[in-house]
DNA sequence: GTCTATAGAGTGATAGAC
DNA sequence: GTCTATCACTCTATAGAC
């Protein structure tokens, strides 16, 4: 295995151990185990500590939404397929609401305000390329606005909910209703604007 | 003042910082800072320690939105009139989405796990008592519950996003819309089965 | 004296950094 | 592995109420 795919890998491992514990409760003993590392080889992996580490997975996972969902919904040419597509990468990304949002977790507490930049952006991104692809889809920009909001934050609050009550069915069910949400929207705006 | 009282308010600032930094963020010596007790003070009053504290906040928390929200939503004559309530009461106690919802918070780390009962509890009864206010108003028992589930996931993703935003704005939204949404359903379930 | 609430030094364990 | 700082927690001492 080449040097940067065992870099991958650990930042794989490091972004569970986040999701599950948060920043605070990641323990540099619980990652030395995660990743199978020492702590000298961690130090010389990430001389900025956990707070490099939790950084650089912030910064992984933001690369992976934007090769895999941002820039779809940008720049395909069909933005209903791309909306489809961003849907369904969600649902696998989130193993249908049983994994949580390193993002959305990291929003609620005080890591929001160390890692501001990155929380903001990621969230930022998302809903404006999801705006985007409701006005290639001819949907008002005002409403394009609204409903990218809407869909960013119900998938959120989807992820909230469904972990609360352990049912993943929660979220399998706003996934749902948003999908049904943005077609129709797609759908009225072909109406009030049709080629 | 009486001891109640004074316990009362040390739960109240154990909440605040629980919240802003988590369960395992919260290190006894800022609790002992932010409650202004010594240690000794915090563990005569909490015997089970950090375990107990956040069990106690929980369950207060749980009890202020049993009286503010769950119980008008359940009893009310006039469910849209408790609907109402609710959301006004959530735009407060949340202040406008700048506070971040420690029961959501738990649910998506590892303290799921550790106060399941009490997440899961206060997540079930809020859908099942905004359930109950829709089919009071004549709202068909699968679009209750439905809509209830959407709108408690639908508070919880506004705050997530709002914060991650720093957009109060954000939130003001969610709420405006889920109100939107749940006049609108009353409205038609009105229609559907006139009184 | 007894009881309850307090403070804070002191405990071993474990933290993050190197 | 080794460092020091900090962790959750315990213990002892002390204060005032009765």
């Amino acid at each position: 295995m080449t040097m940067a795919n065992a870099r991958v890998e650990i930042i794989a491992a490091l972004a569970e151990v986040f999701r599950e514990h948060g920043f605070s409760g990641a323990s540099l003993d619980l990652i030395s185990r995660r990743t199978g590392l020492g702590k000298g080889s961690l130090y010389h992996a990430f001389p900025g500590g956990k707070e490099q580490m939790a950084a650089e997975v912030l910064a992984n996972i933001d690369a992976w939404f934007e090769q895999k969902v941002f820039s779809p919904l940008r720049d395909d040419t069909k933005p209903m397929r791309a909306i489809t597509r961003m849907l369904d990468a969600v649902d696998d990304y989130f193993r249908s609401g049983r994994r949580a949002c390193l993002v959305g977790f990291f929003a609620l507490g005080s890591e929001r305000d160390r890692f501001f930049g990155q929380v903001q952006g990621y969230f930022d991104r998302w809903t404006a390329a999801l705006a985007q692809a409701l006005r290639t889809a001819s949907v008002p920009e005002r409403q394009a606005a609204l409903l990218a909001e809407e869909t960013v934050s119900g998938i959120q609050g989807g992820l909230v909910l469904s972990r609360a009550l352990n049912q993943p069915a929660v979220f399998k069910q706003t996934l749902k209703r948003l999908r049904a949400r943005l077609q129709e929207a797609a759908a009225e705006g072909a109406l009030t604007r049709p080629r």
